[in-house]
DNA sequence: ACATGAATGTGTTCACTGATCACATTGGAG
DNA sequence: CTCCAATGTGATCAGTGAACACATTCATGT
């Protein structure tokens, strides 16, 4: 049974955001399982079916939570990449696997938002955004002479791949995360100067191409 | 309410192994969220409760059909590397991304059991041999003068980081998988050599470390 | 051969969840 | 000031994980 607080107007005034607010709360608590419509709804002072005006079904609400969440990311990666004086690509990186660290579940929703097949109209702008941004500082290395030359996007996605995978291994608790930036440091160099041995044959004929 | 089955005995005689392939193929047509324990008694043709004599909780059930997928992806990589006669990093890689493609609610899986903190002790030993597997082809590998010097379990990371970031991004349709096999090629590729120019400056004072 | 205890399966029940729907309340447009 | 659309409520439904007492069967020792 549920009855409203006595002091609180029957309307709430900005149900929606407030239920977002409390569901990431829940997110970050317990990740994505532990975000019941339920839950949200009573932290938010509210009956258990008010949610269901603003969010048609569970799904949508998550949505919701994964497109505030992306913003934050978003936020997150565009302060880390100004405030780099060089190597922008280092701090991007590093930035990301940070970001994963700080906020497992959130990782673990933007994986099937941001990253995924589940991207709301909204987020897919923002991504593009990104993701052009990232491609134009490849493109920007290329000029300069400083990065290898090909195709642009294929870099950026296996660049991508990289830092996302460490990630996702860092939050599976299968690295330890207590040594993250020297692995992100030595990994990024190695995929710069890359795994093949400097003069040897293997590497040679591969350049040869 | 459920009733048993007329023919079937009172004892099933293996219910635990019939209800892991019933959860496998629950994992594989709906994910890992769609694997109700009363669905799988009721695949099995057994009363809602009885799965819980065999397991305690549904997080054991999974906790077993991870087993069994762990045992079948382990398979696959072997065969992948045994059957390559040159190139064993490339068949691996190429495995991996194949074995994510062809089942992604088992690799989501595997994800959270195999590479994650929810290792069964029974997947630990497998774990372990797989790893130290590659380790031992990485160094086999710097032996010959084909890859470069340095920490060999740190080079592992770094490719296991590639490979499981490039798998999770053709699972999570950010990539188009009818590409998988092209991508997969130049991502390794680009990975042999490094992101930073040939005779760059970059390049050579990274190498001159 | 047979009794008996352990293992395994059944039925019922509980609390919780997502979802729906009729109804109550309220703020704002006219 | 009235009425209506938006918003919140309460009750209810089916499906879920889980616990429990009970039923059935297997295996083991004598």
């Amino acid at each position: 049974m549920y009855t409203r607080a006595a002091g609180r107007p029957y309307h709430h005034g900005s149900l929606p955001e407030t239920l977002v607010a409390h569901a990431v709360e829940l997110l970050d608590e317990g990740g994505a399982e532990a975000v019941t419509v339920r839950e949200v709804a009573r932290r938010a002072g509210v009956s258990p079916s008010a949610p269901f005006r603003h969010y048609p079904d569970r799904a949508a609400l998550l949505a919701a939570v994964g497109e505030a969440v992306a913003m934050d990311f978003g936020a997150a990666q565009m302060a880390a990449v100004e405030s780099a004086d060089a190597l922008p690509f280092r701090a991007l990186g590093a930035a990301f696997v940070h970001y994963a660290l700080a906020h497992p579940h959130r990782f673990a929703l933007l994986r099937g938002g941001v990253f995924g097949a589940h991207r709301t109209p909204a987020m897919e702008e923002g991504h593009r955004v990104f993701v052009d941004g990232i491609t134009e500082l490849v493109v920007a290395g290329q000029r300069r002479g400083e990065l290898r030359q090909g195709d642009a996007e294929m870099i950026r996605i296996a660049a991508q791949a990289l830092v996302y995978g460490l990630s996702q291994m860092f939050v599976d608790n299968y690295l330890d995360a207590s040594r993250a930036d020297a692995l992100i440091n030595q990994v990024i160099d190695l995929f710069g100067l890359g795994v093949l041995a400097p003069d040897g044959e293997m590497r040679e004929a591969a350049e040869g191409v």
